[in-house]
DNA sequence: AAAAAAG
């Protein structure tokens, strides 16, 4: 007990106080007598946490991980004092990071106010690298010849990834000249020529580019006569695979599954046309292409669906009336393309934009699924889990589970979470007293099912929400694994049937689809790109000595802003300049301990801050009402990276602004980056204290305003 | 570089 109020008394309400006392005297006095009480009383603790949530939400948000089952453990000291010592431990253990990311802040900070002083200093820095850049590039001309023949085999990766888009691009290539934009470009050619010519080495390069450039008018013949070669080289594949043992396995699966599905069909004939329609035969095609070629053949028009309600769709009266309760009143296309296929069993791979509805999408008809499943059988203590949804994050999983949660048990049925981070008593016990449907993050599903608290053999349906982000280098190995995991104890031998949900889902899932989907039905919503609708992009060209001070005035605002930043140390760094700047401002990332991130988010979420600084932590799923505006403090490498960035604002229908901070060096492969994302941008170039940045900070317009 | 496990 003793240990408990220790730290709590202390330290962090020294972390809080400073902005808190303000508010009140009351508030002091509350404080002030609240350890006496606690000493006396050792039960005390408890009413004063009620007596203290009124009034002081940060200690109730302490109290809150205390009263956690979890917390008593005698482990649990040392853990109590990790936040309270907040500002010191990371510190420590980033060490070598923070230092960087304080040097580099530092220098930022320097050069902003002493200019020159220090400039030259950092300056030979710059060229150093510059220097090093050249170098390279002198590499490279020399390789490029060489490369040409090695290009051609790369294009092979490019095209694998995006078949989809290169043919858009094409379009897009075409209508270039005649975009605003390309009329632009040509002045930023000059400019950088003028660069160039600064440093006498650059011209030589110059040609190259245009060398370069020349080619890229090429490519698209190199993409034309590559992609018979990768049809080929899939086509090879799928001969392989009938040889393959796990092939000749499947088949037998895929019969019963025929059979299942044909039972289900039978009340339901009016939908196949469009779930299946021509693919239902050439399925290994169907299967191979699903993610390119093939997916625009199944999308589904948002004129289709009016008119059709949940019930329709197949969903029972309970789960259509809490999700009228959530608002979700009718379904939304990719919802009305997905319930219907989830009902019937069917794998499902499904690409609906950022703020789309995905989670009901799935969750519900997961739900009905299970549900029909169970029906007729009692639930029975210590039952091990029917379904499972695997998330990139802790939050998102918390958030998945904020949504299928209501949905469930509107029908009986139990989730629970699985992640790390947190104590596993709690995690654990539910399992024992048995759920039905687990929501969880990777690691420590895994953790659990190799320390024998967690099977899933009993798993009829899995869930891969952000499944392309979960197919990266490091996240899928242990996906498949727990996927193997899945459905082992099913009758007849059948497998857990699986569905594939994201914002950007492409040919990174091909990993998952050719070792777990049968016969995937494949839906996109049609005529909705990313950059349809109600976010405004920017790009702002500035210096990067310029990049705090600029950030400052941006997030200076009256809206809810989201920052995102490339690493921990920067996003943590600029919440703290944000805070000394007199912006109340919170981080989310991973080196938090997650008492903290969810904390944090929660702030954000409940008006306590307006601006929140991320790393790509926060960059998918999460769902946070009205933030009107993203920064992008540094650009991102990938352009589904972009769009999902920019998916945290405008959601919904509501109006977003993204604004993307580059410096000139960055601009052709940020230009390359927006086309890849089908998302027009203006570049625009900003300094310290230019009304632009006003007006960025300023009102964001509406669809209606965009519009018009 | 980030994310995901540590009673």
């Amino acid at each position: 007990m003793p240990k408990n109020h220790k730290p709590k008394g202390g330290r962090p309400s020294a972390n809080f106080e400073p902005r808190y006392a303000k508010k009140t005297s009351f508030h002091d006095r509350h404080r002030q007598g609240r350890p006496v009480r606690d000493a006396e009383t050792g039960r005390g603790a408890e009413r004063d946490a009620r007596g203290y949530d009124r009034d002081a939400r940060p200690a109730r948000d302490d109290r809150r991980v205390d009263s956690r089952p979890g917390s008593r453990s005698p482990g649990h000291r040392g853990y109590r004092a990790e936040p309270a010592a907040g500002e010191r431990a990371p510190k420590q253990r980033w060490s070598a990071q923070e230092r960087a990311g304080r040097d580099e802040s530092r220098a930022i900070r320097n050069r902003a106010e002493s200019g020159r002083v220090d400039a030259p200093h950092r300056r030979d820095d710059r060229p150093r690298f510059d220097r090093d850049d050249r170098a390279r590039r002198d590499d490279r001309p020399r390789f490029d010849r060489d490369d040409r023949p090695r290009r051609d085999d790369r294009p092979r990766f490019e095209s694998t990834e995006r078949p989809r888009f290169d043919r858009d691009d094409r379009a897009r290539r075409d209508d270039r000249p005649r975009r605003d934009d390309r009329s632009d470009r040509p002045r930023f050619d000059r400019d950088d020529r003028a660069r160039r010519d600064d440093r006498s080495d650059r011209p030589r390069f110059d040609r190259d580019d245009r060398a370069r450039r020349d080619d890229r008018s090429d490519r698209p013949r190199f993409e034309r006569t590559e992609r018979p070669r990768f049809d080929r080289d899939d086509r090879a594949r799928r001969d392989d695979r009938p040889r393959r043992d796990d092939r000749s396995d499947r088949p037998r699966f895929d019969r019963d599954d025929r059979a299942r599905r044909d039972d289900r069909r039978a009340p339901r004939p009016a939908r196949d046309d469009w779930n299946r329609g021509t693919d239902r035969a050439p399925k290994h095609d169907a299967i191979e292409d699903v993610v390119h070629e093939r997916l625009a053949a199944q999308s589904v028009q948002a004129a289709e669906v009016a008119g059709v309600t949940f019930g329709d769709l197949g969903l029972g009266s309970n789960i259509v009336e809490i999700l009228s309760n959530m608002g979700a009143e009718t379904p939304f296309p990719i919802q009305a393309a997905s319930v219907p296929a989830v009902l019937e069993g069917r794998d499902v791979l499904a690409r609906g934009r950022t703020g789309s509805g995905k989670t009901i999408a799935f969750g519900a008809p997961l739900v009905e699924s299970i549900l029909q499943s169970q029906k007729g059988k009692k639930r029975e203590f210590g039952r091990s889990p029917r379904a499972i949804v695997l998330a990139p994050t802790r939050e998102l999983a918390l958030q998945i589970d904020r949504t299928i949660q209501p949905i469930a048990r509107s029908v009986g049925l139990f989730t629970t979470q699985i992640y790390g981070g947190v104590p596993q008593a709690r995690q654990v016990g539910a399992l024992k007293k048995g759920v039905d449907i687990v929501i969880g993050t990777p690691g420590r599903i895994e953790d659990l099912i190799n320390q024998g608290k967690l099977d899933l053999s009993d798993v009829r349906i899995a869930v891969l929400d952000e499944a392309d982000h979960m197919c990266e280098l490091g996240f899928v190995e242990p996906v498949q694994r727990i996927l193997r995991h899945t459905g082992t104890a099913l009758p007849g031998g059948a497998s857990s049937q699986k569905l594939l949900f994201s914002a950007t889902l492409d040919r990174e899932v091909a990993a998952l689809v050719d070792e777990f989907l049968v016969e995937p039905a494949v839906f996109e919503v049609a005529g909705e790109t990313q950059d349809s609708g109600t976010i405004e992009h920017r790009v702002l060209v500035i210096e990067h000595r310029d990049k705090a001070e600029i950030l400052a005035s941006l997030v200076d605002r009256d809206g809810r802003t989201l920052v995102f930043s490339r690493t921990r140390a920067f996003a943590e760094q600029l919440a703290e300049q944000f805070e000394d700047a007199g912006i109340p401002a919170v981080s989310l990332h991973g080196d938090l301990n997650q008492a903290k991130r969810t904390r944090n988010l929660q702030k954000l979420t409940s008006g306590r801050v307006n601006v929140l600084v991320a790393t790509d932590v926060a960059a998918r799923g999460i769902h946070v009402d009205d933030i009107d505006l993203v920064v992008q403090a540094d650009a991102p490498d990938e352009y589904k990276t972009y769009l999902h960035r920019a998916g945290r604002t405008g959601r919904a229908g509501n109006a977003g602004r993204v604004v993307t901070l580059i410096t000139r060096q960055r601009r052709r492969r940020m230009t390359e980056l927006l086309d890849r994302a089908e998302i027009d941008a203006p570049f625009e170039e900003a300094r310290v204290g230019d009304d632009l940045l006003e007006e960025i900070a300023g009102r964001v317009p509406t669809a209606a305003d965009l519009t018009s």
